[in-house]
DNA sequence: CCATAAAATGGTAGCGCTGCCAAAAAAACT
DNA sequence: AGTTTTTTTGGCAGCGCTACCATTTTATGG
């Protein structure tokens, strides 16, 4: 043991005694609630500092009946779209004297199952989840539970309470209908997991779709089962070039595939866009730095972040907020 | 209101109730603690499960001596660094029934004190820290505080109970001694928030002796006075070199930045490494996907982040580990 | 079959705080 | 000075659970 655990903490009942008040009077300064006079406070503050007293949020919750945390429950904080998310809302709940606690599903519905279970354990004023696909047992448990729901960075379907994002559908059509517009006609697609990335996938077949009904069906494509990575989109391109030498576009699951692809076209010397047209997904500033920058879909995943708090510190009534998305006309496609 | 709030959740004690068993036998089969009959535990699960009762980890906590929350204090979420960490404690915590919570510092020691003393309130059963230097309210807070405390991603200096990283000064070091082996005489430095950011502040200093140390002084800098990003990379070296055009290496502050530098030197045409060298720092995957592969070092973020969280389960005593980091003699210097 | 050990169970006092209510003190009117 | 109103204050019952202890039940042994 290094450093000095196991001593008592100090509570509010000892506060009180050093103040020579009582204990709800120093709960009550202490929470600026209800009325106290000048040197009460002045008393209570004092023996605060003197004793080095912190609060037992705890306790307080427990007593209390609404909790101030709110529980995040992320497909994965590699990839930079919760981080966005998470950086958004951060600063808003804060604002509110909310706390964030998190767990992460590796985009897996058994363990978000799982995830959601435990924090509900802990009784938050609201979870925060990726998207609209869930297991039976979590939608039931979630309905359950007496709290909020936030269902972020999606709109394509019915939301079970709030909901905060965009259509991945709109913008997988965006995407094909922006190629075709350009000229396109021999386009592939590489992307990740699909089945775990439902957003993703969502986008994809919104893509072909869009593809198939303007008569240009996707000439090929090369899907990972694992999660996206720049090293998996140049891998992902290679394999895709190797079987499909004539492509003259190709739409990647996300920017980080896409940059893996255009370090691929890079290092073999094929020119964007006139030999090949890369199309990514995110709009990440990276991919604006770019020699060429990056056509893509720019989401607003701060925006998803900050709103998601915001509605749940007004304890906003149920709906679906779609905030859409913009078309990086780049340089790559 | 969307869903069915304000409903009172299931208590331990209806469980009992409808199982027609005792509180505390109920607490006993639900923790798997302490000894009672197959019968009994199929008949409180049996209830558990009709009733859908949510154990209060609120309650559980206050009532039991120690939390098993684990507060993270972290710069950024959006520097791949602090997610890998948090990544890396995450399944080990888990595994062992730990929750995480976190805040995020955006760098600034203030806002780190104000977010410990939050933390605090929750009475975690450690604090997760970056780095060594913190405020001295900061240190008296955790000094107080009965819990544990780990001070991630540096070991140069002296550790308030537990740490886990490498070194930067080392790793510092390491780039300017590779570098002047490798024949570079004319070295910059392209960097970001160096105050705040104060294990780059590390590294750059002890870069900066290492040259001076071998007669070759740093010929030019450029340092951003705020956070690290591909295009503060890219701009920097692009007025690194209009200033001092006679480079032949620039060491960046960290992988990011220099990804920024090898765009604007693709931009440009100025050929790695003849014409230019680049050195980063971290290791990303990324560097090593780009067509030539970032010479880098490479540190052990999700391992730093897997032990600190294993350390905190089998409370172990104070110590300081360092992880030590691997070179990568890539392609770009 | 009784003594003794072991296993299973229930009762209940808190954990530290908040919310409610009643009481006391201060202020504002007659 | 005597009321009435308003502001401050303290007491105390929980919040839902766990830890401890006492008790009951079951198993073991001679």
């Amino acid at each position: 043991m290094g450093t000095s655990r196991n001593q008592t903490a100090v509570t509010l009942a000892q506060v009180a005694e050093a103040a020579g008040v009582g204990e709800s009077t120093v709960s009550r300064v202490l929470r600026n609630h209800g009325s106290y006079s000048g040197k009460t406070r002045d008393r209570v503050m004092t023996a605060v500092e003197r004793l080095g007293y912190v609060p037992n949020r705890i306790a307080g919750t427990l007593a209390s009946t609404g909790s101030r945390l709110v529980a995040f429950v992320i497909p994965s904080l590699s990839n930079i779209v919760f981080a966005d998310v998470l950086r958004g809302a951060g600063a808003t709940l804060e604002e509110h004297q909310f706390q964030a606690v998190f767990a992460v599903t590796d985009y897996d519905p058994a363990r978000e199952e799982a995830l959601v279970a435990s924090m509900l354990a802990w009784r938050p004023a609201a979870v925060m989840l990726a998207g609209y696909e869930h297991t039976e047992r979590t939608f039931k448990m979630l309905r359950a539970a007496n709290c909020r729901v936030v269902e972020m960075l999606d709109v394509d379907g019915t939301a079970l309470d709030l909901a905060v994002g965009f259509s991945n559908r709109a913008a997988g059509r965006a995407s094909a209908e922006f190629l075709l517009k350009r000229g396109y006609r021999r386009i592939g697609y590489v992307g990740h997991d699909l089945d775990r990335d439902t957003r993703a996938g969502k986008r994809y077949s919104s893509f072909c779709e869009t593809l198939s009904a303007n008569g240009v069906p996707l000439a090929d494509r090369e899907i990972y089962r694992e999660a996206s990575s720049v090293e998996r989109g140049r891998l992902g391109l290679d394999l895709l070039l190797a079987r499909t030498p004539d492509l003259d576009a190709v739409y990647f699951s996300n920017d980080d595939m896409a940059l893996g692809g255009y370090f691929h076209c890079l290092a073999l010397g094929i020119v964007i866009p006139s030999q090949l047209a890369i199309f990514g997904y995110n709009g990440l500033d990276l991919g604006q730095v770019m020699p060429q920058a990056l056509s893509t879909i720019r989401t607003p995943r701060v925006a998803t972040g900050q709103l998601a708090a915001k509605l749940i510190a007004d304890n906003a009534p149920s709906q679906v907020i779609d905030l859409g998305f913009e078309l990086i006309e780049g340089a790559t496609a």
